[in-house]
Order: structure tokens, then sequence, then C-alpha cells
DNA sequence: AGGAATTTGTGCGTATGTATC
DNA sequence: AGATACATACGCACAAATTCC
């Protein structure tokens, strides 16, 4: 047997996989959901058990499923926005701090032509805003969204950009890269930034993908050292 | 069928998997190695050759082994050390750049005052370098290895200090925290190097832990970000 | 408490697809 | 082109953990 459906397709346990992180990205699955048994599943999707099972350990892998023998499979997405994001911020340089932030602007925009290149479109959402620790501003920032998501609200925007990516658009990073230097503050600066306009800052500058690859944010950060460093870590801290 | 030898053991494909990892670890295995083929095997250790397999799954997601397909199953134990480094490295704006390292110094101290606090003896090895990309400095670089290791000797280093771990201490390198910032370039600052002393320069403070969580390395980088960035991913680029 | 039913985990064997040599 | 070797897929039997009556 072992026929596919279509010749040199991919093989029916990714594709069963790729579904059902779509349907956990739609919010048809939902934290905590539990699937159907592996048999109905199996039967539902016309194959064998095993190649489900192969399907679900795929999940299992990228930390989006609880197997539990003998009970079932269950969604497990919370801890998967953070989880990347959580080794990669903004803190007082004392350690710690609660982040806050402050936006500045949102609107659709032409991409910047400076800086790297990201998505396909011509457009993309642009918002800035303010980091804050402890209520101190510390950092200032321009967030790019591209386009062919729903124009960016301003009222839809959470604290947590991450939480925002989640819930209001359906998308759970994957990656982040981060390339660090020093660069110019932007004249768009504001008296309550630490480093002036047309003064050098710490800079960071992000590409954050998808599960499928896709850039679904690119973002510049211009920080005042004296105030907040920026961390990043990796494996056993 | 599906007999175990021992009631209640280890699974059998956990059983080969661990024996395999014994195998690598005890050098019987080595780096390029080839293993028989997946059906002999099977036959040597008496399994299914489904179940060796998902022996090979499990050593494959440990980093240790590459499956190719219509080739064979070959053993890989580097890439295991720069596991966690190959997502944090200085290239040059461009993207790329042969890496290497010019030795300045290697010196038996007290450790410094200012900076983060690490290990738990008085003294620490220094190492002073200058770090190239295709033959250019771009870099300043000081390491501080904790004490309690045989002093280092200076013909021990190699191009590579997370080879160095590995070969002459045997340490593997399990977890790296960074912090991102700006900070005056010492006086001890070569004229080779872009930025001079006491001119502010995009800065790097690294904490490196090992598998017991011990701080190896702790280490301060300035750059010039005219020339490089540093660059940290992590998850899916 | 206890036993049956349910559900996932382990393991075997086989046939066929596909990449490499 | 042929042989070799890993990848995918099917189906079955039994083990082990959980759930439910």
């Amino acid at each position: 047997m072992a026929k596919l459906a279509t010749p040199s397709a991919l093989p029916r346990y990714i594709q069963i996989s790729e579904r059902l992180i779509r349907e956990i990205a739609a919010g048809r699955l939902v934290e905590g959901a539990r699937l159907p048994t592996e048999k109905d599943m199996a039967a539902d999707f016309g194959i064998a058990v095993g190649t489900l099972r192969k399907a679900l350990a795929d999940l299992e892998a990228k930390g989006l499923l609880e197997r539990i023998q003998g009970s079932g499979n269950y969604i497990r997405t919370s801890g998967q926005v953070e989880s990347v994001y959580s080794f990669f911020r903004l803190e007082r340089v004392q350690g710690g701090g609660l982040p806050t932030a402050e936006v500045l602007s949102v609107e659709r925009r032409q991409k910047p032509s400076d800086g790297l290149s990201f998505g396909t479109g011509e457009s993309a959402d642009r918002i800035r805003r303010l980091r804050l620790l402890d209520g101190d501003v510390v950092a200032l920032e321009e967030i790019w969204l591209d386009a062919g998501q729903p124009a960016v609200q301003r009222a839809d925007l959470s604290e947590s950009l991450y939480l925002y990516f989640k819930d209001a658009l359906g998308v759970v990073i994957a990656g982040v890269e981060d390339r660090i230097g020093v660069a110019n503050v932007p004249d768009w600066a504001d008296v309550r930034f630490g480093v002036g306009p047309g003064q050098r800052a710490a800079f960071v500058e992000r590409l954050s993908r998808s599960e499928a690859g896709a850039v679904v944010e690119y973002s510049r950060t211009w920080f005042d050292e004296t105030k907040a460093r920026y961390v990043a870590r990796m494996g056993k801290g």
C-alpha cells in the first residue's frame, strides 16, 4: 500500500502535523483541548494509527502537544509564545524591572529601505513605542509587521506584543534573530528617552519568524545603556 | 510477541540508544564513523528494524547522529560544542566572514571587581585577544577562566576557545548568557583595533556555564560596529 | 476497592518509495 | 541502470497507564 494521494507530495504524517498546527494557530484547537482518540483520528484522516502517531510525535517535539498514556492527547500552547522571548529581554542594569510599553504611533507605511529586508510586500504596519522598566523610559522602538494581515489597530496592542501575535494574529513565534550594535538615535526620539536624537546608542535589530518560517516582525530598538541592558540567554543559564 | 527480556526494564529502543551513547562517550564510535546498516544492526541487537530506527531517531534528536537516506547513519559529535555558540557569533556587517583570533596575553590574575561576578575563587586566568573576520581586526576581547583548572598555557589555545574547553578541559558548554550594551574601550586596546581607548563601543558581556552549572568562562568583547555585528539567534531562524 | 474498558506506548514484520552509491 | 540503504506507511499484538463504573 503506502500509496500517496499525489506523487511526490509531502509525507502524510507531515501533512497531518501541519494541518493540526494550523488548527491550533486558527484557534480551533485551544490550550488544554483533548484530541479524539488516535484510533478515531486515524480513521478520520484515512491513515494508519502508526502514521498518525508520527504526526503527533512531531507536535510533541514542537511543544504543542502533551501525550499521556492511558488518558489522551492534549493541546499545550501556553509557554510557547514566551518561550523564545523569555530569553531575549531588556532589563535594568541591576537586573529585573517591570516591563511596560507606551505606543506613540501606528501607521501603514512603505517598508524602510535601510535595515534588514523582510516579508514580500511593499508596505507594512509600523508601530513606534517607548519601552519602560519600572515606569522609567529606557528604550525607543520601531516595529514593522508585514502587511497582508488586517491593519493593526492601536487599541488592539497589548502590553506584550507577543501576546498580540498569538491572540490577534494567531501566530506563534518560533524563531528570533537579533543583530546587535550601535546606531544613531532617530529624530523621532522623544525627550522622555534618555539618549537624544542623533546620538549614538546601543541598538538591536530583530527578525521574528513564525513556525512556517515567514517573517512576522522586524524591529529596531535603541536603548540607554546607563539605564538598561539587553540580555540574550541560551541553554542552561 | 514484544516480550521484554526482563520485566519492567527500560524500553528496548532506549536501551539501544543509551548503549550507542556509551559507545560514543567511550570513544569507540568517533566523529564521522558510519554505523552498519539498519538491517544488520537490528539483527545484531536482536530487535526489529522499526525498534532500532526509534533508537536512532533518539540519537539524532540528541544531535549525535546524522541520518542520510540512501547513504547511512553517521556519528556527529562535533557541533555539540558549537551548538550553543553557533547561535551567538560575531560576523561582518554584510554577513559571514572567517573568524580567527590572535592572543595578546595569558596571565593568572585577581578577578576583576567590575563586571559580572563569577566562580568561587579569588583568582582566574585572563586571556586578552583580538578577534578577526577575514583577517581584519573587528573586536577586542578579554576572557576570564575560573581557576581550579590547571593554568592556561598560551600554546594550548586553539583558534576556537570552545574547542579548547572541550579538548583541553573536557568541558561542554551547556548555556550562555549575554548582556549587551555600550562601554568604553579599555586602555590596553591596540591601534590595530578600529575603536580607540576611552571611546565608546558596542559591548557584550558573557557568562558560559558547563552542564553542571558552574561558570566556566566570563568574557567581555568590545567591537567596532562599522565592521562587525553581533548576532544572537534562537529557534528557527 | 477493584475490575473492566479505554487509551497511549512498545515492538514486530512487511511492502513500497526515494535518495545515494 | 542496478544495487544498496534509509524513509514512509500499513497492520497487528500486547504492555502499561488512566479512567470509569
